[in-house]
DNA sequence: TATCATTGTGTTAAAAATACGCATTAATAC
DNA sequence: GTATTAATGCGTATTTTTAACACAATGATA
């Protein structure tokens, strides 16, 4: 289906820079019109979409080359990035076998091909500010675009399963941890962060007790503005303390040490 | 220090029967006389302890070869495993640096040694009965045995962080689901009990306020007989329902479901 | 048989989470 | 202009959960 001049291009990849068998995939969560996104790849011979992954150099942490590969897909430098678990199944395919998935891809044939031999894949979230990423594909895919949570096709390997398990370990930081400075812009109002939170979650919450939790972390400064244009009573525009905020997350959540 | 014969066996470790530049490490939790252990080794050819690891073989899945390693660690079939973080640093030497560890561990010089190569590790925890463990080295250690966890001495490696953070994971996961099937024996009584969780989150709690919340979590079955012999009041013997347990656990911590 | 430390089983008070009421406001319709 | 409408700001009850505390019962020891 595909000449093989492409599928040449695409077995250039220097596994030797990299650390064998140990790779990253990224869980790069958005938000836009109400809706939690999530960012995919599309592989250039074929019709599939993947996660966003990356390998690690010899000499780079593991989160590093995570930090990197986030940047090499959005453009963004500093965001939210956590490890959520690690996938160690000798076999990750699931939709198609190993056989099928390597025919879907343009890898007829070599079963030694580097790319497709067992992998340890460290899985990390991100949370980003939808409208400033940059949506950029890698040497295997010729696009990069965002899709709704629940309208993410069949993806290869175990790709699903990770956005689920990311999806939860979200819901589970987000239900005792004030996080979403990320995924907004920096001004923003209470209502504006209640409906990510309910996306994100899933279900409605009371607009009252929202507020009083919210505000009850101590993390919002309030500012004069108000946001204006909208039908109705215009609501106040709230920014993060991003001094309070750090320190919040640092307590709640931090590793070692 | 030692003999080349000794250094000589420790090389003949097969690193080509494994998945290469990725282990495992364990922190094996045990429960003994009110206090909180953790399974040790000592490596042979010098003064310095570590966490028992593991590798993991070209076609075995990564939590398959971390039950493999616990249960020759300690002879147990099934237990409480839980993977809790993948430590990816490319340099993950603490108290000693790569050229002080591998004099100290007999290998100077050697230093593409290929045990000593860069390696991403994924951390589990486990909870395993005290009393049913037979802790047994492994090729490279000569001996294998329970510390305190609040006495553990300088370990090679990042192995106390490691501990560090299982340890907070642990208390974690113990605060909002009913763990301890696995460090008790089979029958036990509710202040044994309660002597589990005040160990492991390293606070007193109130006494009915406990027996409260343990029975409504509805796991445990109170059984006619008392354990006698103490002095004052017989306790009743608890048990824990299996199938319920289990159930809970399930609800609350399984993955990619 | 009295003593003592510990267990079994409550009840009460405080705090947190949840549910709900009503006045205010800014765009829109008339 | 003025009334209407739907959303916001700010408040108060209610329920649920958590924490604090009291007292009788028991079994070995003195």
């Amino acid at each position: 289906m595909e000449s093989r001049k492409e599928v040449d291009s695409l077995t250039k990849w220097d596994g030797s820079a990299y650390v064998p068998h140990v790779s990253i995939d990224l869980v790069i969560f958005g938000f836009h019109d109400g809706q939690l996104k999530v960012l995919l790849l599309h592989w250039r011979t074929g019709t599939d979409w993947l996660l966003p992954s990356g390998f690690i150099h010899h000499d780079e942490d593991v989160v590093d080359a995570a930090h990197r590969s986030l940047r090499e897909r959005t453009g963004l430098q500093a965001v939210f990035l956590q490890q959520f678990h690690t996938f160690g199944e000798a076999v990750r395919f699931k939709h198609f076998t190993k056989q099928e998935t390597m025919i879907r891809l343009g890898f007829p044939g070599d079963t030694d091909e580097p790319l497709f031999r067992r992998h340890v894949s460290i899985g990390y979230y991100a949370l980003v500010e939808f409208s400033e990423v940059v949506p950029t594909p890698d040497q295997f895919t010729d696009e990069c675009r965002w899709w709704d949570v629940d309208a993410v096709p069949p993806l290869l390997f175990d790709h699903n399963d990770m956005i689920k398990l990311a999806l939860k370990t979200l819901r589970r930081q987000l239900s005792y941890q004030p996080i979403g400075y990320n995924l907004l812009p920096e001004k923003f109002t209470m209502p504006e962060l209640q409906r990510l939170y309910e996306t994100i979650l899933g279900q409605p919450l009371d607009r009252r007790n929202f507020q009083k939790r919210m505000l009850s972390y101590d993390i919002l400064e309030r500012l004069e503005e108000r946001k204006t244009g909208g039908a109705h009573k215009a609501p106040y525009l709230y920014r993060f303390d991003k001094a309070k905020y750090d320190n919040v997350l640092e307590e709640g959540m931090s590793f070692v040490g």
